[in-house]
DNA sequence: CGCCCCCCGTGATGTGGGTCACACCGCTGC
DNA sequence: GCAGCGGTGTGACCCACATCACGGGGGGCG
């Protein structure tokens, strides 16, 4: 894995509002945060008057590509919404080697550990891209919570789902060499993606920072992939041509 | 890492009931289910009638050692909690080999994902000892936490620190060598002990498939930390002697 | 008592994949 | 145009660990 150093460099933080340069970097449809928010699977069940509160309760911030949304140990008392753009959150080792622990993209949400356990912060947030993020302080979102049951049982079903990816994540860690480990993570982006096609740039880099292992190797095993006709790349996509023979790929001994 | 098929030799299921080779494995002052449903986590914040209810919907159910009380990719419709012995979730590759997700003592409870979630089961789980086991069944388990939001908030708590636990446990798989995963192992195993002496037998075996790594790697690090004089073995109990000594190879570079 | 299972220690050997070092390509921006 | 940068390909080297193959001990049970 290479290590490198962009984190040391950043500043933490983000600009209050929008960021300038966008004029407005949502469709008209969905204008106002209560709009935004009433699509979040989070907040689904909700009622209009409901959204709206917390829409009220939510400020947005602009953070550019790089920047720090928010450090491991850190005490945590806010609770974020992805409006726009992508984050990761990383765990990096003091020689600067990184991982990711996972890619969040617009409506999914984060933070909300800290606030459930008071512990602080399990990993750093990036920017990936230009983002926008709503942000909802501690006691608002706790609040809104214990008054909404079923904001409560959504919370439960998405902790389980990230439970499940992460326990995944150890066994293909354990189980799986390293292109059994980039053959599933090809299944699941297109499964997410819902195409055959991902969209999402995944460079080899943040590949190799997704599944633990080295740029090289992912770019040597990509090739062998593409060799054998189970993907093709068409700049900066990926397309999975042939799923059963990542899948092959996926169960094969380690 | 090991490859033992003991799984592929055992019956699944257990025996309804106690085990009749043990007349009472509690002691009197928790004899009945509702006091000790009283003494889980879990159910703390309940009142005395609620946990009463929860009792007389348990059933309770004995497995030995070795049995698999539950298998991966099984559809699930009940939820666990240890009454006595400890439990292991586990992750089998098809050759055999295996990572140990999680142990379970008693009061810890396990299956509640697939009631959240409706999936099927994320991994087999394993008795470890003989084990007693109290068992409701989703529809119960369901009615119950909607009726207690303290309940809901407690599983969130627990989600929340399996969750951090588990992308710990990433971060360990890529970011430290063997020698680091087993210190790190080891400070968990105290802390969680609340003393430096860890009574549970942790076989190198055990560990070897904690932390992803063969057993004989196991075997010789451990060595090296005894002659370090990080830690003590007396018959099948670890002693944790220089703490900082351990601390340190957990920073060390990979 | 003696057998059998588990558990533990240790050497020899092989290899997946990390690391280093460089070269190439296509953008963007001056 | 050229510089600079982010992304990709590829060879050489090396080392942490898995694997294989033993031998030895302790403790539960017939």
């Amino acid at each position: 894995m290479q290590a490198d150093n962009r984190l040391a460099r950043l500043t933490p933080g983000g600009a209050d509002g929008y960021v300038p340069a966008v004029r407005s970097p949502f469709p008209a449809f969905m204008a106002t945060t209560a709009d935004f928010l009433a699509t979040v699977p989070l907040f689904r069940s909700l009622d209009g008057a409901e959204t709206a509160r917390f829409a009220q309760l939510a400020r947005e911030k602009g953070y550019p590509k790089g920047s720090v949304i928010l450090f491991e140990d850190d005490p945590g008392d806010a609770f974020f919404v992805v409006r726009a753009g992508r984050v990761k959150a990383v765990l990096i080792a003091p020689d600067g080697r990184e991982v990711i622990l996972g890619i969040l993209g617009v409506g999914e949400h984060f933070g909300e550990l800290a606030l459930i356990d008071d512990q602080p912060r399990s990993a750093h947030v990036v920017a990936m891209e230009d983002a926008q993020l709503l942000v909802l302080r501690r006691e608002d979102f706790r609040r809104r919570v214990e008054e909404n049951p079923a904001v409560a049982w959504a919370l439960l079903q998405e902790l389980s789902r990230r439970l499940r990816r992460a326990d995944d994540k150890i066994g293909a860690l354990v189980l799986l060499d390293v292109p059994g480990r980039i053959a599933r993570l090809l299944l699941d982006a297109a499964d997410e993606a819902g195409s055959p096609l991902i969209e999402k740039p995944l460079t080899h880099q943040t590949i190799a920072h997704l599944i633990g292992a080295s740029r090289e190797t992912v770019s040597r095993a990509m090739r062998e992939f593409v060799q054998s006709g189970w993907i093709a790349t068409e700049r900066r996509r990926i397309r999975v041509v042939d799923r059963d023979g990542l899948e092959r790929r996926t169960q094969a001994r380690a």
